[in-house]
DNA sequence: TAGCTGACGAAAA
DNA sequence: TTTTTCGCCAGCT
């Protein structure tokens, strides 16, 4: 299993962001209020989603893609290069999608709770 | 400077 | 059970 070291390397709530998403399985998917919670802000879903806004700048590629909202659904697909991109990238590891929805959302379910303990 | 928006989610009604 | 409201906090207008 894998552990993520919170050490004061961490200095934002986005760079945490970026390393829990970077250790996504390939194949997997989680959701954007499960990283917040995991980051000790259960209500700040919205600062997660935030925050993958700008992991394009981000040196190290962020599988964004494999962050869905709680119900299994691209709502991000919009801000990628182009709203199939997301889509494609999943499929393309063994995901499927129907109607910009994951089939088998908890099958496929990464949960940073579980994989990452502390 | 103040207010609005946003790749969400949970609690309340 | 379904719908609505509020919280989260940084960036943009």
């Amino acid at each position: 299993m894998t552990v993520i070291k919170i050490s004061e390397k961490n200095k934002d709530f986005f760079d945490r962001v970026y390393q829990v998403v970077r250790l996504i399985p390939k194949g997997r998917v989680t959701s954007y209020g499960f990283i917040g919670r995991y980051l000790g802000s259960a209500r700040s879903a919205r600062m997660v989603g935030w925050a993958m806004n700008g992991c394009a700048k981000e040196d190290e590629a962020v599988p964004a893609h494999r962050v869905v909202n709680r119900s299994g659904v691209l709502s991000g697909k919009n801000n990628f290069a182009t709203p199939t991109m997301m889509q494609e990238l999943l499929e393309a590891e063994g995901i499927e999608i129907k109607d910009d929805k994951i089939v088998g959302f908890k099958d496929v379910f990464w949960d940073p709770n579980e994989e990452l303990k502390l």
